[in-house]
DNA sequence: TATAAGTCGTGATTAATTTCACAATTAAGT
DNA sequence: ACTTAATTGTGAAATTAATCACGACTTATA
């Protein structure tokens, strides 16, 4: 794997950009500086310079970065063209807002099934996706390698333990709950009241002006 | 303001250890090591302790932290006391999980008013939440601080330029758009389809056997 | 062609964060 | 009272990330 020597913190903004550049294009943008892409994804334009020289020299000194050239670079990069399916957790409000998100658009990812207890929408469909009961999951989700958790806490570990058993690789953690897993399985947490509380926090004790 | 010093990365994770202790003392523990702790939150230990260490000595040496004096620490030091007032914008699916979330249970945020522009939404509530037309958001919104953004993209640019002139100072944006505001306004964006993005880049580049 | 303005790529520096590792202290058991 | 095991708090080291600042190159203009 070549790209091991990437920080991290340069991945986590991959995405970013890569959405940016799309925007650019559509909008029939042909070429870009880093100073302009600084303003619109909010990063400096250093560190965004920085970013993109891990992969190389991709822009031109006095000229900036030719759009398409840069998002093509990123395809390759991003494994834009395979296509990653996902499964979906817990069809409730946050659930639901997933599987109308249609993240396929610009994404190199896609729900793929869905799984609920409710047997008001067991084997109905939302935006495509069908939704199975949750008893099915051994069934159903094999060869499926990244889950989204949208269930209550208290469901988290013992769904945990049976995406584990059955493989998974990712976890993307909407739960409050922190769950454990074995050391091959990564884990992202989002952590909706977390968020919430530390931008209350800082507010107060990190004044802006 | 004599918390300044503390790190970013360790306010980040205040609230964190809030809801775990929190948790504790329900579950009746009066004592919790940084081990323990560490097992629970999955932040190595050496992190906790030191993130402790900021605020003063509050442990003891061989005998770890006091739940109860730890957790009302906390509660001062978190401004938990203190019930800061939130505005929802947007009542889709990922609105609705919010006002449904209940967050004031654990936590010092409170969001008392939403707002959106579908008729049959408009006038009725979501867990004792109020929804107004946005059309009513600046005679509505006076003294509220803090702003959670699920909305459309399309529409961020307009209701954050609104928000902004009604002298909001924190704003959780979860639309894909990087909106721009002045510089004494705080934005905390969290992006979905980022997040879920990276996860896959961090399984297919960083494999973690 | 000469000049000016713009922009990248990067060495060097600074800043922020995490982790190691251990002396000091406490609790518990015998 | 003594011994053993547990655990903190923190100096120091290591790691990771952000930022500065400038030489080199490109484009545009006169």
């Amino acid at each position: 794997m070549d790209q091991n020597k990437i920080p991290q913190a340069t991945a986590k903004r991959l995405p970013l950009y890569y959405r940016f550049l799309n925007n650019l294009q559509h909008q029939g943008k042909t070429r870009v500086s880093s100073k302009e892409l600084s303003d619109a994804v909010k990063v400096d334009s250093a560190t965004i310079r920085r970013d993109f020289s891990y992969f190389g020299a991709l822009g031109k000194k006095g000229y900036g970065y030719n759009v398409e050239y840069l998002l093509g670079f990123f395809r390759k990069t991003l494994d834009q063209d395979e296509l990653t399916e996902v499964a979906l957790i817990g069809v409730g409000n946050l659930g639901t807002a997933f599987l109308n998100y249609n993240f396929v658009k610009n994404n190199n990812t896609k729900i793929v099934m869905a799984f609920d207890t409710d047997p008001e929408k067991v084997g109905t469909e939302i935006g495509g996706i069908p939704i199975y009961h949750i008893d099915d999951l051994e069934g159903k989700i094999s060869g499926v390698k990244v889950a989204i958790l949208t269930i209550p806490a208290s469901e988290a570990d013992s769904v945990t333990d049976r995406l584990v058993t059955k493989g998974i690789s990712g976890i993307l953690n909407f739960t409050p709950a922190r769950i454990t897993v074995p050391e091959h399985v990564r884990v992202h947490h989002i952590d909706l009241a977390v968020e919430l509380q530390a931008l209350v926090y800082f507010l107060k004790h990190y004044p802006l002006d």
